[in-house]
DNA sequence: CGCGTAGTTGACGCGTGTCAATTGCTGTGG
DNA sequence: CCACAGCAATTGACACGCGTCAACTACGCG
């Protein structure tokens, strides 16, 4: 476990000094996981907070009827377990092999946010960053045509693999995954794809493997919420 | 200002004592708002955490070619502003007549968190909240059909509004409001309600008023996420 | 009373879900 | 090494739900 790679990560993706988080991760304990694996159940007893260290994890939602969708993905560096201190409501199961998650007894985390400040804040942010990209994963949901979620979801995940590179963008979840992610079918996530590539605004290195040629292309399709819609009135 | 209204409803609805939520309450500066004025822009600089206190808000998203989304609606006891520590990128706006929103300074709010434990965990508690119910909707959206969206929306704001009355939902938005928060055509959503009407799921009072028949035929349809799917492998 | 907006209803076409067939990839065992 | 099984991914054909456009009604306000 590389530790030290793991720290230097949460400190450039945070707001949190090395300190706090040194205190944190003395409460770690580390878990390895296979490929579709269940790190929890709904209605399991509520026990820790999780960080994903390496690999991928989904959270699901399963209907009565058997659907699935899958409410986000994991990935290194996300937190999660925050919500379900009162009611678990969804799964997480691991979707790459050889992941490896990190597990924050909860009352140990809770005693220490209180004990210690920056801490605190620190859970505090993590909290409101997983708000904002919620959010922002609602607006690509509520939109309408199936080549614009695919472009955002995209460019979502490259914006999550930051620390590798910032044109390929590798996606560790299976279509079917995807296509549960963003209310679509199989079979649509994949005539969008292959649109896109036909469009030359992606390629493939391999099939899980994407490179984006034209971002800026990627960008309008997708419509990143325009910032600057100051001037609206109403 | 019926601040003791107020007050003993956020103790009713969250984990935390009188005691620290009258603390923060001392932060509070309040404003009424008319229909239609905005409590912030996206880009505006985030100075205050806020509260609805009476009535109604959205938190809407533009995209460049004018379309609009609702990420969420806001009602009494619903804190919000909390994403936007680094960007802010959403507008929120006012949605009923004389709003009353609680405006909590937002650097004093973090101080006061971080020296007094029970807030900081308080604030905890309300984000963890907010992920929780955003991962619901998360799902509501990723639903495919209109009438199971409608159905899980009705449900939503029944559970939502539980002080007034389980069965009678007022509902503060309009039908344009619903559509672009379920990402769906006005008529679309229409049509879903005149069905369920037909149906004798619910019944309407008045435009805004709806009363729900049959519950169980509204959670069917809405197949509220089985918190009882425990026996999945995989 | 007349105007404007919100809401409903109808007709129609497009996008996407569904079903089915094909191809490609990966691992396993002969 | 190849054969085969099993699953992932793609592609095509078709049906249908829902978005679009349009007309009509209901309600509130000056």
């Amino acid at each position: 476990v590389d530790i030290a790679l793991d720290l230097s990560q949460q400190i450039a993706a945070g707001r949190c000094g090395p300190g706090a988080f040194g205190a944190l991760h003395r409460l770690a304990a580390f878990a390895r996981y296979e490929a579709g694996e269940c790190v929890y159940r709904s209605n399991d007893p509520p026990e820790y907070w999780y960080r994903v260290v390496h690999g991928a994890a989904r959270t699901i939602s399963l209907s009565t009827d058997g659907r699935r969708h899958i409410v986000d993905f994991l990935l290194p560096g996300d937190f999660f377990g925050f919500g379900l201190a009162h009611a678990r409501q969804f799964c997480v199961e691991v979707i790459h092999p050889a992941t490896l998650i990190a597990h924050y007894p909860r009352s140990d985390s809770e005693e220490l946010a209180d004990s210690n400040p920056e801490i605190g804040r620190c859970i505090r942010e993590l909290a409101f960053d997983s708000i904002a990209r919620l959010q922002r994963r609602m607006v690509i949901l509520g939109r309408f045509r199936a080549l614009e979620k695919v472009s955002a979801f995209l460019l979502e995940m490259a914006e999550r693999n930051r620390p590798v590179d910032d044109f390929v963008v590798s996606l560790p979840m299976s279509r079917y995954d995807i296509a549960d992610y963003l209310g679509l079918a199989v079979e649509t996530v994949s005539r969008a794809l292959t649109e896109l590539r036909d469009r030359e605004v992606i390629a493939f290195r391999s099939v899980r493997q994407v490179r984006l040629c034209n971002r800026r292309a990627l960008d309008e399709l997708a419509d990143r919420l325009s910032a600057n819609a100051t001037r609206w009135l109403l």
